[in-house]
RNA sequence: GGCCUGUUCGUCUAACGGUUAGGACGUAAGAUUCUCAUUCUUGAAAUAGGAGUUCGAUUCUCCUACGGGCUACCA
């Protein structure tokens, strides 16, 4: 087998979407599980669409994924330059050469003729009118500087099959196939003759690439054909959906591998959700370090039908990793979170009781929010069935908690703890419903990240009592 | 409209002619627990519909329905 080359090719036009996030994965575990390479190939072409900084965009995104690329516009390579608007000469030559040999021509026709070309169903197919201009009138146009596009000249009849990896082999009428334009009239090439062009100088074994490319698949491989040029590998991916109708999309605000990363979702834990949309490892196992993803890649595992996204899962997942982190290092993640916090409490105890109940970072602050803000509760979070707790024991049993607290000489989490022990024996409170109603007590909230002592502990032990009586006048 | 393509629990998916159609998230019930967290146990939940091929179809073929994509001097 030759050396597999992938490639991931984005344009420069924002963010990074979660599906281009996963179609580089993809390419990037691909190459390493077969020792290959992972290159990085800024299109650019659309002089229009390009956004400032996006090309920076895609390095972060890159960098902090852990797809590391072998070949690319800021690490170099043998195949260079990376970026399309660099290589405008190459794609004219290439043309040049597809118009010698007949597979290509020059057309001059002007925007009102071809608007003409609609037909009732408001379907438009180029005529091949410029195919049939004569070698004078050809030169004629372009010496004297009428705009022209290079377009490619497909076959009227016959069929073209192109193999994919995913979707198998798919047989396509000629007469279907447009003659696509290569070269804009703005000299750059289109994406899909730049892609030809750039795929084979950089000798790119496997293209992976959404779905939405199968259509054009054909016309690629006449390209490839025309120049006498050996056809990669197809691996056409199924799409990452919002609902069953919507592409994941930018529009939604959330489809961006940032949107996600503000959510307070880890990296790995979205490279490792992603991964699992629209492929599986063939056993049970759901979660995956990049170098085990690597290991247990197939494109036989590949699927055909498109996927909706689950935030839902992904938190599951998110939640996972956080759970394994080191304490130090989700300490450090928290801390930003923890800015918001007026009150000077132990951040340290924070996290550590955090840390098994949030299942992204950013949950923090509403978790948090009572240390500031208590006041105005709703009562009827006293009531709860699990726990046996109503306001009405509320009523009865705060008062001895209050007299109990008071007193307690030492403020550590051991000792609150025995004492609320005790009084739930000696009261005939279960244990479950005192520290159900000493939690909503003093913090006035349904979840929050510890126990009834451990809030006690947080708040310390004047705020806690004062709560504590704050509540019982309310009731 | 034409062309391409897809369709298994709510969601992600396994089963590539023979299984009580499996797993995961979510969900329900229960156990543990210093929260409705964690952990554990158990349950409900799917082959789009119709023909065919076959001893036997989730699996192969065809039709229908319903999705999605393409049909640009965007990628």
């Amino acid at each position: 087998m030759n050396t597999v080359r992938t490639r991931f090719a984005p344009s420069p036009t924002g963010f990074m979407h979660i599906g281009n996030l996963r179609t580089a994965l993809y390419g990037y575990l691909f190459a390493k599980k077969h020792n290959g390479q992972f290159i990085l190939r800024i299109e650019d072409t659309d002089q229009e669409r390009l956004v400032d900084n996006a090309v920076n965009v895609i390095y972060q995104t890159l960098q902090l994924a852990g797809l590391t690329h072998d070949e690319g516009p800021d690490v170099g390579g043998a195949y260079g330059p990376y970026t399309q608007s660099e290589r405008k000469a190459i794609y004219n030559d290439y043309a040049k050469e597809l118009i010698a040999n007949g597979h290509a021509y020059y057309c001059f026709c002007e925007k009102e003729r071809l608007e003409s070309l609609i037909d009732d169903t408001g379907n438009r197919r180029y005529d091949k009118h410029c195919l049939h201009l004569s070698r004078e009138e050809i030169s004629d146009q372009l010496a004297s500087g009428v705009p022209y596009v290079i377009r490619q000249n497909v076959p009227t009849s016959g069929s073209t099959t192109f193999s994919d990896m995913v979707y198998g082999d798919i047989i396509v009428e000629n007469k279907e196939l447009h003659d696509n334009v290569l070269i804009k009239s703005d000299g750059f090439p289109t994406y899909n003759f730049a892609n030809v062009v750039d795929d084979h100088l950089m000798q790119i074994s496997h293209v992976f690439r959404g779905m939405e490319y199968l259509s054009s698949t054909p016309n690629y491989n006449l390209l490839y054909e025309a120049f006498g040029w050996e056809i990669p590998q197809y691996v056409h991916l199924p799409h990452i959906m919002r609902d069953k109708h919507h592409k994941l999309s930018k529009r939604d605000g959330d489809a961006n591998f940032e949107d996600f990363l503000n959510k307070g979702f880890l990296p790995a834990a979205i490279l490792n959700y992603v991964a699992l949309l629209g492929w599986n490892p063939k056993n049970d196992v759901e979660k995956f370090t990049l170098d085990e993803l690597i290991a247990a890649f197939d494109i036989n595992g590949i699927s055909k039908a498109s996927a909706i996204f689950d935030e839902v899962k992904l938190r599951w997942l998110n939640s996972q990793y956080i759970k394994e982190m080191p304490q130090e290092s989700f300490h450090t993640a928290a801390l930003p979170y923890y800015q918001s916090i007026a009150t000077p409490v132990d951040r340290d105890l924070l996290s550590r009781l955090l840390q098994t109940r949030v299942s992204a970072i950013s949950d923090i602050p509403a978790m948090t929010s009572f240390i500031d803000t208590y006041e105005g509760y709703e009562l009827a979070l006293f009531d709860h069935k699990d726990a046996k707790s109503s306001v009405q024991t509320a009523k009865t049993i705060l008062p001895v908690v209050i007299a109990a607290l008071e007193n307690l000489a030492d403020w550590n989490n051991d000792a609150i703890f025995n004492e609320l022990s005790q009084i739930s024996e000696q009261n005939e409170v279960k244990k479950k419903t005192l520290l159900w109603l000493v939690r909503i007590a003093i913090t006035g909230q349904l979840s929050t990240p510890g126990g009834a002592s451990e809030m006690a502990v947080l708040i310390g032990k004047d705020e806690t009592v004062k709560r504590l009586k704050y509540s019982l006048a309310r009731l």
